[in-house]
DNA sequence: TTAACCCTCATACTTTAGGGTGATTTTTTA
DNA sequence: TAAAAAATCACCCTAAAGTATGAGGGTTAA
């Protein structure tokens, strides 16, 4: 996205680099002014130079480049996650178990009894007690009240 | 962002190349011993082709290699806001009517169907037909779903 | 160890929810 | 004004939810 910018400093970095390399050099052949070399070999020795940088070259650019990174925003929205603090305190009130509980919390995720059963490896006929008690404490007739009375007492996210 | 830890490898990185290249440039001399540098216009000429070849393999690896690209999807996290505030994109991109949405809150606070034909003055049916449209939209199932799916796209409270 | 509680499951029954189809009337829009 | 969308309703049928009652087994605390 607004990673562009950042081309020209990758470059300006490998460039420089690159002429500090060759200063190197320079400076690697001046101290060694007398060393010998035969004149046939000096196609061989340039054309090694010019390999090897290129691959350098090569290399140098794959390395250092960072990836390009794309961001796609996905939005998601949240029931207020910092929000929820479970209230102890009511459930206590109202004297509803763990497995209660947690039959409550998948019949507001919006799982049928019979989803909720085979997750929770019970049989149908066990939810629909769990269901029955839950309804009595909490006063509700419906699922979609004991939803919504759960979720007013924060008892549920 | 995060690149500051990346700076110490890519420096070592660097780093241990020119000792690398020194040490093959030593060795390339030590096995030319009797070659001869007949004037100062060699190692230009070979510094040049040092750069030029460098710069030309950075220039082939950037240009020629497909962007690297990697695909980050974010999630943006929208926090439900304390008052409510009515999503009408959402309400518009789902193509949800008025009476369909009035169907839907009482359904949330809830009403069964046949109390909320009684309070919308329309019969069990017309409720009925209000619902299956509402979770065709919504693309859920139940109306448990339904109203989960709804308040996380704060079409409903 | 007995009472209380929790979890489990069953059977039988009633009520509510949901699917599919088709149709009429009103309202809105192109 | 004609077409599209929205709102209304009916009928039939199936699926799911909910009610009522009874009961067995496990844990726990008085």
């Amino acid at each position: 996205m607004a990673n562009t910018p950042n081309f020209l400093a990758k470059n300006k970095s490998i460039i420089l680099y690159g002429i500090f390399l060759a200063m190197l050099l320079f400076l690697l052949k001046w101290l060694e002014l007398r060393f010998i070399i035969i004149n046939h070999a000096f196609e061989i020795y340039a054309g090694s130079i010019a390999v090897i940088f290129m691959a350098l070259g090569i290399w140098l650019a794959l390395k250092l480049t960072k990836p390009k990174t794309i961001l796609i925003e996905k939005e998601v929205f949240t029931e207020k996650p910092e929000t929820f603090i479970l209230n102890e305190k009511e459930l206590i009130r109202l004297n509803i178990s763990k497995r209660e509980l947690e039959v409550l919390q998948l019949m507001a995720e919006g799982l049928s009894n019979q989803e909720i059963a085979l997750k929770l490896f019970v049989s149908l006929n066990t939810i629909k007690t769990h269901n029955a008690r839950l309804f009595e404490k909490l006063a509700v007739k419906r699922r979609t009240q004991a939803i919504e009375t759960a979720k007013k007492r924060n008892i549920i996210p």
